[in-house]
DNA sequence: TCTGGGGTCCTAGGACCC
DNA sequence: TCTGGGGTCCTAGGACCC
């Protein structure tokens, strides 16, 4: 924590729905719902407006409608959102190298690495109003919360203190006067999860979290939630603000109005999500060794299936065939009401295409032919062909070894088996028409 | 016909290696 | 012939955030 309030938290208000007010006039002043308008969709946004009416984020869209039955519920246009925010972004950067969005609609800035003459409150304080009017001027109209504290977790809590279009500065000092009264649910991290345990204990308040010891704590919530929550309660925070933070994970998924029951249709859909999935890993340089899918089913319950290759990948047919396997082994039977495909444990390199080709030659040539017997030709995802197995494909190579997983599209979760990679007996597999460029 | 989509981080158990 | 530890990787699930 720092001695002088330097970590600014922007937040712009009811961004989403702002938006749409914006650029569409006749919405002005009138309750405006961003969010799924499908049978199960939720609310991601609620212009104040709305909230009148108790529509919340996160509320489901059908309890949305008979709350507000007279809004307008939109599906949301993000790239308009994306725009907005770039031009915020690009603002806050212009007043400090050290900015950190965490989402399109919120940002910590370093004051530190501000241009100011002194950090004292006074200061903060008229430069902070200063940012929110030029808030509105860059984005036409929009207005932002602001919190201004000695720590990231200071300034996000005074952002939420005077919403819409406020702004709290928290002099350095009366942190832990300002938390004790609050309840704990303020604290970033505690959910109703967490909320529910504490209140079991007796815990509402941060004043009576603040007499939890920490390995009472760390019993009661688990080794680093407990320890962070701990430091958090007395005000402890030194998280630095981090303007490069890099992707983990690109996931794809999407709920649908009825529950699926058909594995070939499911197959189908996750092929595509595999696909776009693929798409966005290329469009940013990235490749990643394991695939998850995600299932839910009917009663809600959300299962999780995933692999991990030998070498990262971005291909779309290898994403989409190891999406396949993994379903294969569950039994969805009851029906899917959610389907998705994550690719994690990302590499910023791709592997070294084999031939030299680039990811968009990919793209035109989904079925990858590979020369005859020759060594080092095995990637994964390639098909071959096995004299007693018949057809399968590449799940991993490496040292002189070749596993092969035998599948067609009736039976995705085929036998695996592994070769030398030298075997006569395996082979690249071919498509159908003669291919000139393919030679021996 | 309650309950999105994109993420991050943590935990716990088992495999495997030294 | 009884039973090490530590470290890392992988998998599944859960909590949480916007």
């Amino acid at each position: 924590m720092r001695t002088e309030a330097s970590v600014l938290h922007l937040d712009l208000d009811a961004f989403f729905a702002a938006v749409e007010q914006r650029d569409k006039p006749s919405l002005r002043g009138k309750p405006v719902v961003v969010g799924g308008v499908g049978g199960r969709g939720v609310v991601s946004t609620a212009s104040y407006e709305a909230r009148r009416y108790g529509v919340r984020s996160a509320m489901s869209t059908r309890e949305a409608r008979s709350r507000c039955p007279h809004a307008a519920f939109l599906s949301g246009r993000f790239h308009a959102y994306r725009e907005t925010s770039e031009r915020v972004m690009g603002l806050l950067r212009s007043v400090s190298p050290l900015v950190e969005p965490l989402s399109l609609d919120e940002a910590f800035v370093d004051l530190r690495q501000a241009d100011l003459p002194d950090l004292a409150v006074p200061t903060v304080t008229a430069f902070a109003q200063d940012l929110r009017r030029r808030v509105v001027e860059v984005t036409d109209g929009l207005t932002a919360s602001v919190g201004v504290g000695s720590s990231k977790f200071i300034a996000k809590i005074a952002s939420d203190l005077d919403k819409p279009d406020g702004l709290v500065v928290v002099a350095p000092g009366t942190e832990r006067d300002l938390l004790r009264p609050m309840n704990v649910t303020v604290i970033p991290g505690v959910g109703p999860a967490t909320t529910e345990r504490l209140r079991r204990v007796g815990i509402h308040t941060v004043e009576e979290l603040e007499t939890v010891t920490e390995d009472e704590m760390v019993r009661l919530l688990g080794n680093a939630h407990g320890t962070w929550l701990f430091h958090l309660a007395r005000a402890q925070d030194d998280r630095a603000v981090e303007p490069e933070r890099e992707t983990k994970s690109v996931s794809v998924e999407g709920t649908y109005d009825t529950d699926l029951t058909d594995r070939t249709l499911m197959e189908g859909l996750l092929t595509r999500q595999a696909g776009e999935v693929a798409t966005r890993l290329g469009k940013n340089g990235l490749s990643g060794r394991t695939v998850t899918i995600k299932v839910r089913l009917h009663d809600f319950t959300t299962l999780s299936r995933s692999s991990t290759l030998p070498s990262p990948t971005d291909s779309r047919t290898t994403i989409a065939r190891m999406a396949r396997t993994l379903l294969a082994d569950l039994d969805t039977s009851g029906g899917v009401r959610l389907l998705g495909v994550g690719v994690s444990g990302l590499a910023d390199w791709v592997q070294e295409d084999l031939f030299g080709e680039t990811a968009e030659a990919e793209e035109e040539l989904p079925e990858i032919v590979v020369p005859h017997h020759s060594r080092r030709t095995w990637a994964p995802g390639m098909d071959v062909e096995h004299e007693e197995m018949g057809r399968g494909w590449v799940w991993g190579s490496g040292r002189g070894v070749v596993t092969v997983r035998f599948e067609t599209a009736q039976t995705p979760a085929g036998p695996v088996r592994s070769y030398a990679e030298d075997d006569p007996a395996l082979s690249a597999w071919r498509p159908p028409e003669p291919d000139p460029a393919a030679g021996g």
